[in-house]
DNA sequence: TGTTTATTGTTCATCTTTGAACTATTATGT
DNA sequence: ACATAATAGTTCAAAGATGAACAATAAACA
């Protein structure tokens, strides 16, 4: 039995994997770096960002989109609320639901942490021509796809 | 002033970036899950592959390839020598330097763990043909190239 | 209607991760 | 040689993430 078979190392697939993998992490890595003066981390970020595209949006939205669990949200909340970023009101109809949303601070802010973000994205993506950036794009949108409900 | 110049959302480097978080995000959730019954998390497997592919490695060249903190090989270590799956032993010119090894018993469960790693990074990147395959790899390389050292 | 099942959000104990301060050892510069 | 600086690893306290158990509410269904 040939253990070594044939080593992870030596697939195209598997190198270009890690590859991808160590992009996101030194990215991610710079990123709370750099967003540190606005004193707001990556994982508060994503809140904004969704936020300020579905306002409305319940907890239990935000986590399914934020691929997290629903009491790391519960934790993540309080601190921008009291910060006062982000508004959390009682559904009408559904007592159970809190409704998010940005408030006009909140919304402020996110504009400059996205100035950051985005031109540390510039950075790294103007390595690619365009019709390489969208195939990628268009790629890890089918990686999600086939992985999430797996 | 215009606060809302261009939507990070309308630019396409903007939008593909954020499918690459999302793949990486899921894949690496998929990982823990499927590693779970070899009792061993992603971070885990990274130092088993490193010390397989670089034996002798010190605790600090380790922390730089797996973009961490020194404490958090530190804290991390023990766990797998006390499974008997990682060698230290003190260097014999340098004594502050610690030399790592994986023993027979850290390589056989490398190589379980790999062929589940393998599978899921197959499912992922079997959406792509191997030139784009290629492609991701390479620009993946470049963006790491760019931000290691900013 | 009344009972069971699902869903939303919270709490809490546990495990990770992190960075600053510390010790021990080696390198550097005078 | 001697003082200073740099490096490897550890410790520790604080912050973050995770999942199971829980309370409140809503939905399903008999």
């Amino acid at each position: 039995m040939n253990n070594k078979q044939e080593l992870p190392w030596d697939n195209p697939r598997f190198r270009n994997w890690v590859a991808v993998a160590r992009a996101c992490h030194v990215l991610e890595r710079t990123l709370a770096v750099k967003l540190a003066p606005l004193d707001l981390k990556p994982a508060q970020l994503d809140v904004l960002m969704n936020l300020y595209r579905h306002p409305g949006m319940s907890q239990h939205d935000l986590a399914r989109k934020l691929l997290v669990g629903r009491s790391n949200i519960t934790m993540l909340l309080p601190q921008l609320e009291t910060r006062g970023l982000v508004r959390r009101e009682a559904d009408e109809k559904d007592k159970r639901i809190l409704r998010l949303a940005l408030t006009e601070a909140g919304e402020a802010l996110l504009m400059q942490a996205l100035k950051v973000h985005m031109a540390l994205i510039e950075k790294a993506m103007s390595q690619s021509t365009p019709e390489q950036c969208d195939m990628i794009g268009e790629q890890m949108r089918k990686i999600y796809e086939v992985l999430k409900e797996a």
